[in-house]
DNA sequence: TTTATTATTGATAATCATTATCTACAACTA
DNA sequence: TAGTTGTAGATAATGATTATCAATAATAAA
């Protein structure tokens, strides 16, 4: 199921048409091109950018078509929402919290999943703040290896 | 220095004042109060909030003088931005990187800075994914020690 | 103290992302 | 195949933030 630190795109495309016909949603052309771009979600797109790959093969789609299937899908938990600068990004590759590294010189969004101890955070959060957590958003800022070198 | 969690507002009002003023910014009535204001940041306001705290005192200020200021004092480092879904926070008092809670319930936001573990997550960050962290954003929702309680 | 310089002010227009509204259309079901 | 109703696109509305600009006031210089 795991592919490369990312999960099959194949199998997450399935199974988000699964999750909206389940919920009584309809299937469109619109909705299965956006669904096949999620299901990789290369590069944590935002609405925008989306909507601007989509144009290309749907000149006459909306961007608030984008908005309402985004809506659709964060309910059914299969797309995850990274609140940014005034700007949100989204995930339905992995729907599901985890760290995020973004580079502030190419603006390139990383997945940090490969980093262990964030369920020690939780724990620690859970004991020490009596504060019971149930989801995160953890984003890293700083050069990312290619930008390194050109920066310095 | 630190009080309570907390660094003592008194030195944050001064630190930041003479701040704008070597950087060649001036001092006026509503700059004082808001500085006031941001010193010991209760609650972690949002330009509205900080306004309409404001306005009591001063009726005529305006939104643009809160976003000018704190747009000044990010600039200088004296502010700590939290980005939120669509909606920004300001810490005055602490403005550093550090994580934060935020209750799904009653909305308040907590510091979080008593958990440890936090510069191991960015070391971790570094060897595994050669990215050279500058700075980060740490959130995490869930249920405060009170509203535990009122929601089960 | 007075004056000159210029940063700051409030009002408001502009912008940008996102949400709401509404009618025509099209996907699914019986 | 037709009826029901969710979805589409267009666009207005919203809410947060930024930009603009002339009047004002804080500071520095005389």
């Amino acid at each position: 199921m795991i592919i490369n630190n990312k999960i099959d795109p194949e199998f997450r495309y399935k199974k988000m048409l699964t999750k909206i016909r389940e919920s009584g949603g309809r299937i469109t052309s619109h909705r299965l091109a956006l669904i096949r771009l999620l299901a990789a979600s290369e590069g944590h797109p935002n609405a925008t950018q989306l909507y601007e790959a989509l144009r290309r093969q749907f000149p006459t789609i909306s961007l608030a078509t984008i908005y309402k299937t985004l809506a659709l899908l964060k309910d059914e938990g299969e797309v995850l929402e990274i609140d940014l600068h005034n700007d949100s990004h989204y995930d339905g590759n992995k729907p599901y919290s985890h760290p995020h590294l973004i580079c502030t010189h190419c603006n390139r969004i990383f997945d940090g999943d490969i980093i262990s101890g964030i369920q020690n955070l939780n724990q620690e959060i859970e004991e020490k703040c009596n504060f019971q957590v149930s989801r995160h958003q953890l984003v890293f800022y700083g050069l990312c290896e290619e930008c390194q070198q050109k920066v310095s």
